[in-house]
This record gives structure tokens, C-alpha cells and sequence, in this order.
DNA sequence: ACATACGGGACAGCCCGTTACT
DNA sequence: AGTAACGGGCTGTCCCGTATGT
């Protein structure tokens, strides 16, 4: 007879933990929810008891953990530096620096989950879709408070959000195919120019 | 016995087609050897005479079908239009057409099996690869040689091109998360007002 | 929903017997795990609980079916006969008469699944090994301690034990093709001879 | 289109070749038809055209190459050597020499195929019983007409016969099972001594 | 709360044969 | 004589979910 450490709370977060880098380096479909219970060290029945299905799993993954790596990689950065562009380039970078010392590019937790489920099932398509709105939603928030030189003249901030939010998703989808952080630091590059770019003929606009 | 005729080629097309259409709106690995067999209206053994395994049907459709989309949706109307920009809003316009008729947003060929195949496989990696690279190329190619006003200007097509593809790829992304054509249509407006800025910038850099 | 009754261990015997009996009778590569499902009656699902393999089956088999049928027809009755003689005699005597009352030779179960595995893994080939093993050392060990008349001269008890198991094997693979009982008859026949010989000789040689 | 050379005869040989090696090394289920057509480097349709079935190159294998090596490995050395016990020592030899350069024991191709098909078809059982009769047959005449001290003594020449003839096929097995030639080396010694003893039994019998 | 046993049904791949075609 | 396309069906394995047991 085996000891048991009754943890709900432990062994909960262990199957979210293993489940969310399972989902990310091999997606859901290539997951098993035995691939979990091996990984997780925990037995079937435990699993069944925490999360009655494998969707389950997924969803609470996309809300618990991809939605705080989104917050921790772009929300938090963006929110607290000084510029809406220097939050974006920060983000960049620091993604960027995680992927060089990784040597592999498994691309982003949200967009991988998102191509694969989204055209699966309504409640995964409405849970991505939340995070995505999230990370917008705290790009735009920046993006219209502020107060640097020139930024205030972005005519539609919701739009440049989204526009940020995909450039960083297509250039994260060109790294995993490459397998390489290149295109992540093109796009970096090309998006402070076009944002300073963007704040220079603001100000310039408004010299005039 | 039923009477048959052998046309290898016709069986083979039928099956990609079955198979690119399956795995852009289900995806590689929610479709099942199975559901081509039944969809192509063929037996097991002759899919299996053709391609012995999933993943080489998957190739075939990624260096067959894929690609030639892209060719469709990107290349040739980049190549035939008069400067770069108009190319690339050509592309944005068509396929945002087409996605308003349609519907339902089922993503991009191309990204929808990037992201979903190439970490599972090195193959599926460098077959993807290929058609990124074909794609930028193209793009590369006409901001290099598009004479219009102050594009010349343009510092590094390379990175132009692959921000481009990015900005699509994830607008795409985006797209299908909220199965709206909305941020293709944003993204469309940024990347038409960055073109132009730069253009201006340029020419206005070049009056100096 | 029917009601289920949770007995591991009588289904893993139902399933070892089914198998013993299928690899015995039809051989290991034609019996398919589905026949075992429908013979067995179980189902798929709790035969991967228990053998998630095929392999695993034959395995269990050779190591808790076969080993003990050879420990059935030979070593216990080596073990208490009187004489090492007798109890191979006494084994022949046994397995002939089965033979003649079904009616049909099936083989030697060892060595049906010796012959069709040993080359395939190495598994199998030590499993099997193993029990080849146990046979010979229960013959030698009685060859050894056997005071009979004269077989005390046995120069290599262990050699005269591989010989014996080697004419019985031979004998029942030459039954099993001629679906008769006569080589083992005839084999009998010579070892007791050769047996009664040895010992003759040993004990004319003492004599001396 | 490529070149083709109509050379029939040379065809069959090479598929029975090809098929007899693969089954003696793999067996007769563990090799497809897909394997004897890659390894001879045919087609299908050019197999089907000489072998209707899997079947008929088994037989064909049982009777054409099968037969074969048991007239060369035991037939031949029986009929020219000066007595039979010399015969059967030097058909002993050479196999284990043969084993013992090659360092893998794939068993005799007789054995493996008797064990493996005799009881899935009558028509197996009787082509390889054809082969087990000549090789016994072979032995027995020349058991009958052997001249030498004593051995003319022995009671029934045919039961001596199947006696070899087993004690050789069950080494092998044995030998399979360990992969090592030893038990071949016993049984040969121990065969020795019997046929010896049974001559000077003989011969001391008929000096009296 | 957790563990083991089990249900059914799919999965991709392969099998042996046959038929059309050169 | 020989080639390539094709037909069905089966193989071992694995899947996710649930029920029973502690």
C-alpha cells in the first residue's frame, strides 16, 4: 500500500504545471491525459477527480496558467515601464532573451492553443479569445495614457494594440517554424521604428 | 467485382484536397487517416498505395496544397501589382473578402499546420520553413524593386517582408480566435499608414 | 449502464489462460489480440490495463503458463519417481497418452513458442531460456542423486539432461508434423534403452 | 521507365532465396510479402505472377530450398561417410562449425518452419513431413546397410533414425533458445556414445 | 481524496490479393 | 513477363471516460 499526501491544492497546481509545458511543447491533441498522470506522478482517478475531462484541463490551463504568462511576459512589462513602446521593446526582449538561452523555440503558449482549439470548440475559442482581449486591452490602456513625446497623436490605440499584439504573434509563429529568434527581433526592430516613427511625426504635426 | 480504373493522379489530388481542407479547418491531428478515406471517397489500401503514412500526406499537402495557396493569396498578387503596398493590401482586401463571405474563420493554411507541426517534427519544421521562406521572398523582392515614391528608402526589405508576414500571420491568429475579420482589417489599415509613413518619411528625407 | 464486478486477478487468468491455449494451438503470430478480447471475453480496454502489449502477454504466458506446464509434465514427475529413468518415462508415458486421447498434436508449448520467438527478442529468448533451463537442471539434479543401479557412472548428468530434453522436444516437433504420437513413442523407447544400457554398463564396468 | 529483363527462372530463384532466408530468420507470419518484394528487389505484381499466394512460396521454400539444405547438411554426409555414426558426427560438425562463424543461431529451417506452420495447414504439414521422411529414411538405410562392428546389432534401424533425427532437431532448439551451439555439442557427444556403445553392446553380444 | 479496474471505441499502419495496364 | 494501382479488411496500440474500491 502506497502512502498518500492528501493535497488537493499541490496536486492540482502539479497537473496544471505539467499539463501547460505538455500542451505547449506538443500541443493537446499530441497530449495524452496519461502523458499527465506519468508526468505529473499522480494516478488516473486523481486526475478524473480534479478535472473530470482533458478539456477541462485545457480550459484551466488557458485561464490559470497562459493567462498568467501572458500577464507576466507582457501585461506587467507594459503596464510599468515608462513608454508604451519601451514596455513592448522590453517585452520583446526579455521573450527574446528566454529563447536564445532555451536553444528551442516552442512558440507562444496562448497562439499555439489558440490555432489548435479555437476552431474546435466555442468555450476554448471564448477562453483564448479572453486572454487575448487581456493583453490588448493592457496595450491600449498604455497606449492612450501615454503621455511621451508625440504618442498621444495615435489616432486609434485599440488598433495599434492589436496590431502589436499580432505582430508579435506572426513573428512568434515565424520563429517556432524557423527556429529561430530572428524573426521575433526583426519585428522588435521594425516596431520601435514605426513607433517612434509614428511619436516623431506626431510632434511634428503638432510643431507646426 | 466492380469494374475500376486506374488514375493514379486523380486519386492523389483528390486526396490532398480532402486532406488541405481537413487540416485547415480541424487541424492535422483531429483528422483521422480514416475521415480522408471516407471524405476522398477511396479505400485504405489505395491511400495507403499513395501515401504510406500520415505525416507524408501531411508533407504533400504543406508542398502541394499550402504552398500553392500562398502562391495564390500572396505571391502573385504582390508580384503583379504596381508597388509593394497595393500587393500587400490586394492580398489583406481578397482574403478578407472571401472570409466575410465564408463566415467562419478557419486561419491560415500555412500557420494553422506551423504551429501545430513544426515543434512535433523536423520535416513538418523545414517543410514549413520552405513556404515562409518563398513568401518573404516575394515580398522581399518587390519592396526591393519598387520604384514608387520614397519606398527605395525602405533600409532592410528583408525585415520588412518578414515583419509583414508576421503582421498578417498574427492578424490571422486573431482573427480566428474571434472569428472576426476585424484585426485583419486593422492590421491591414496599420501596415498601409506604416508604408506610406516610411514612403513619406523617405521622400521627405530625400528633399533635404 | 451494467454493473461490474472488479476482479483483477481472475481476468488476468482468464486472459493468460486464453492465450496459452491460442499461442499453444494457432501460434503466437496468428492469434491476434482481438481474438483473445472475444475469447476471453473481455474487452479491449481491460486488456491494455493489464497487458499493455502483446509482447507482454507472451511473456506472462512463457513465464506463468508455460514454466508451469513443464514443471507439470516433467519435473514433478522427475522429481518423484524412483529413478530418473522412470520419471521421464513415466513424463513420456503422460504427455503420449494426452496426445492420444485429444486426438491431435499441438506441440510442446515451450517449444512452439521457443522456436517462433526466440529469434524475434530477446525477451522472449531469455524467457524462454529460463524455463529450458529449470527443465534441465530438475533432470540433472535427478540424474545426479539417482542411486539406481549403475546410474551413478553418468560421466555428465548435466549433458544426459540437455540430451533428454532435446530428444523430447525433437520427438514431439517431428509428432507435431506428422500429427502423430509414434516419434515420441519411438523415442521413449531408445531413451529407455539408452538409460538402461548406461546403466548396465556402468555396473558391468564396476563389476569388473 | 525503366529498363526490365525478362529472366523468369532467375526471378523465382532470387524470391526463394530471398523468402527462405526470411523465414528461417524471422519465420514464415513475421515476414510479409512487401519484405520478400523489397529484399529481391521486385515488384508485386511480378511476385503474384510466380506465387499466387504467400502460401505457394512457403511451399515452394519446404520443397525447393528446405529440402535442399537437409539433403546437403545430413542427406549427403550420411550417404558417403563409412559408417552412420561418422555420417551423423560429421552432419553434427559442420552445423556447429557453421553456428559457431556466424555467432547467431537461427535454428534449422526444417524445425522452425514445421513448428510454425504444421498446425495452420494440412498442406504445410504434409510437405514439410515429406522432408522429415527423406531425411529419416536417409538414415535409416544407412543404419540398415552399415557394415561396421556391431552396428548391423541395431533392433529397429527406423526407430534409431527418428531417434537422430529428434535429438538434432530438439538440440537445435535448445540451441536457438541460448543461441549458443552447446547443446548441439552435447547432444552430438552423447549420440556418440550411444551409437558406439550400442555397437560394442553388439558386438560383445555376438562374441558370446 | 485518491487509487485501481474497466468499457468501448478509435487510431495509424499494414496485410495479402487482385485487377487494370504496358 | 512484368508493373503499378487499388480493394478491403485486420493488426496492435492507445484513447478518454467512468465505475468500483478504499
Amino acid at each position: 500500500m502506497k502512502s498518500r499526501t492528501n493535497n488537493p491544492e499541490a496536486m492540482r497546481g502539479r497537473v496544471l504545471d505539467v499539463a501547460a509545458e505538455a500542451f505547449q511543447s506538443r500541443g493537446y491533441h499530441s497530449t495524452s491525459t496519461h502523458d499527465i498522470v506519468r508526468e505529473a506522478g499522480i494516478t488516473g482517478g486523481a486526475l478524473h477527480h480534479h478535472f473530470p475531462t482533458k478539456k477541462s484541463i485545457a480550459l484551466a490551463v488557458i485561464r490559470e496558467r497562459v493567462a498568467q504568462a501572458v500577464e507576466d511576459a507582457w501585461i506587467d512589462p507594459v503596464q510599468s515601464a515608462r513608454t508604451a513602446a519601451e514596455g513592448i521593446q522590453a517585452a520583446f526582449a526579455n521573450i527574446t532573451n528566454e529563447l536564445d538561452e532555451r536553444g528551442r523555440v516552442r512558440g507562444c503558449p496562448l497562439n499555439n492553443l489558440a490555432l489548435e482549439l479555437s476552431a474546435v470548440d466555442p468555450d476554448f475559442q471564448s477562453a483564448v479569445q479572453n486572454v487575448f482581449d487581456g493583453w490588448r486591452a493592457a496595450i491600449t490602456e498604455k497606449l492612450r495614457t501615454d503621455k511621451s513625446a508625440g504618442l498621444t497623436a495615435i489616432a486609434d490605440p485599440e488598433e495599434t494594440a492589436t496590431f502589436v499584439v499580432a505582430a508579435y504573434s506572426g513573428a512568434m509563429a515565424l520563429a517556432k517554424a524557423s527556429q529561430t529568434s530572428a524573426p521575433l527581433k526583426s519585428c522588435a526592430r521594425q516596431l520601435a521604428t514605426i513607433l517612434r516613427a509614428t511619436g516623431a511625426n506626431a510632434s511634428r504635426a503638432r510643431k507646426r
